[in-house]
RNA sequence: GUGGUUGUAGCUCAGUUGGUUAGAGCACUGGAUUGUGGUUCCAGGGGUCGUGGGUUCAAAUCCCAUCAUCCACCCCA
């Protein structure tokens, strides 16, 4: 038992079953992506380490998994750099490639490189696996699939609104209740600004951001700990009580910020995306949540996070506006917006509320019991030419035991049943049992495969 | 990286204050039913009790270590 084998940690296996379900999902989201004008890419598994060192955070640096050089790299290490100890610096020298960490930033890349073949805007989505070195929990995987939609080159909020249209749309499709939490990154740089603290932008949205959990003492705590001053907590304190509709809120933000140039720029992107919002009916909840803060630092406008409403799980899907990404890659002033959703929480959330349908998992349409030799020779034209015509159907592939073929028919929850023996060879005919009925009829080849067409 | 939880059959779990041969349900195999699955009944197979050490006449049970697991924090999809 101790040698059995195994996955490392964080990792999944898919069962046919699971993977019906997990396409269910991915289908879904494709479509509405694509009803949106979005164009599918696929990007390597693996980027040079120097594409994804230092865009993520220091934290984000160490959950990045990376490759070992190829040959004898430890070679070409030297002496005194090995007697250092020092994992950081050797990482350099061994390993120069690391498995992508997300899409947004591998997105980046791509788009600086074949930006002569793009036309801007470039709207796309991308739906592959991501790896993070994390300590897995709850809802967190060290492999995990986004579905990212970004747009770039456009600095419209239009491209706000339709990404909002678009959570509406999918999570609607999916039947999963949801609230969707925007912010405004140019709202917290105003607040830190309005408070005399600008460079501690980090420090306040992360002390912000735990007000639902720490609440408000707590917080204001943290911000005194981490040098803010008396003066500058009192004067947060209104925006940390805000209350009201998402209008009542932008304008109690601004009595407070206006004063700041980028704070006020972020109260107006917020009014303009709102007073799109309201010209539709969306069931999802949409919300102005000032705790909002979002760990990763290229954010620069609107942020988003998606939260099941039915199911304690973290965010099923988040992002927001980045004006600067290619800038890294030497492709400066170019701004983008996008989401990412979570397929695997979906995925866990959809499971924990029962919301699959039956039809996500289908299978073989009729399978052929196997009699024997004489039999065979009979069904396998047949066979072939249901499979011409477009229906699922397969041949057990050996004369097992009737009671066994019928049991694994039943298991793979195959629809019909298909069963020759010497009486139906001698009268040209099949007999064909409808296995959710048990209902069972001698009909002709041709009879089959109009009934199993339709 | 920090704190905690749990490791017993393929799966989900019982197992009393240490005490004979470690149990159940589901799953699996065979039979009742030699051309009929999903229901029912009968029978059967399957366990180095995570691993290593220690205490004891005796350890699944107590102690230590170790590995794995899950959860929370951090961070995040």
């Amino acid at each position: 038992m101790a040698q059995k084998p195994s996955i490392p940690k964080g990792t999944r296996d898919f069962s046919p079953v699971e993977m019906a379900r997990r396409n269910y999902i991915f289908d879904t989201v494709k479509e509405i992506f694509q009803r949106y004008g979005f164009q599918p890419i696929e990007t390597p598994a693996m980027e040079n380490l120097s594409t994804l060192m230092g865009k993520y955070g220091e934290e984000g640096d160490k959950l990045l998994f990376k490759i070992l050089n190829s040959g004898d790299f430890i070679s070409k290490v030297s002496e005194d750099e090995l007697q250092e100890r020092n994992s950081v610096r050797l990482t350099n020298k061994i390993s120069e490639k690391g498995l992508r960490y997300d899409l947004t930033v591998p997105f980046a890349r791509y788009v600086v490189q074949h930006r002569n073949e793009i036309s801007f805007p470039f709207k796309r989505y991308q739906i592959q696996p991501v790896w993070r070195a994390d300590r897995p929990q709850k809802g967190r995987y060290r492999e995990f699939y986004q579905c990212d939609v970004d747009m770039i080159g456009s600095t419209s909020l239009l491209n706000e609104l339709e990404l909002v249209q678009i959570i509406n749309d999918v999570f609607n499709q999916l039947n999963i209740n949801t609230v969707v939490k925007i912010n405004n990154r140019k709202i917290l740089a105003g607040i830190a600004e309005t408070i005399g603290e600008a460079d501690r932008i980090i420090d306040i949205t992360v002390a912000i951001d735990k007000l639902d959990k720490i609440g408000l003492e707590k917080v204001n705590q943290e911000l005194l700990d981490k040098g803010v001053s008396q003066e500058a907590v009192d004067k947060l304190q209104p925006i940390l009580q805000l209350s009201g509709s998402n209008a009542e809120k932008l304008d109690q933000i601004e009595a407070v910020i206006g004063g700041s140039t980028v704070g006020k720029k972020g109260v107006e992107e917020m009014r303009t995306l709102f007073a799109y919002l309201s010209g539709f009916e969306l069931t999802t909840e949409v919300e102005l949540d000032l705790t909002l803060a979002r760990g990763l630092n290229y954010y620069t406008g609107a942020i988003f996070e998606v939260k099941a409403k039915d199911v304690q799980i973290g965010s099923i899907c988040g992002g927001g506006r980045y004006d600067d990404l290619t800038g890294i890659f030497g492709m400066p002033d170019v701004s983008g917006v996008g989401i990412s959703f979570g397929a695997d929480r979906i995925y866990d959330v959809m499971t924990q509320l029962e919301l699959f349908p039956d039809e996500a998992v289908a299978s073989t349409k009729v399978l052929f019991v196997n009699f024997g030799e004489k039999e065979e020779a009979y069904c396998l034209p047949i066979l072939a030419r249901l499979r011409a015509n477009k229906v699922n159907a397969e041949i057990y592939p050996e004369a097992a035991k009737m009671k066994k073929q019928m049991t694994w028919a039943d298991r793979k929850q195959v629809a019909f049943v298909v069963m020759v023996g010497e009486e139906e060879i001698k009268q040209g005919k099949l007999t064909l049992k409808n296995m959710k009925s048990g209902d069972q009829q001698l009909v002709s080849p041709e009879e089959l495969i109009k009934i199993l067409s339709e």
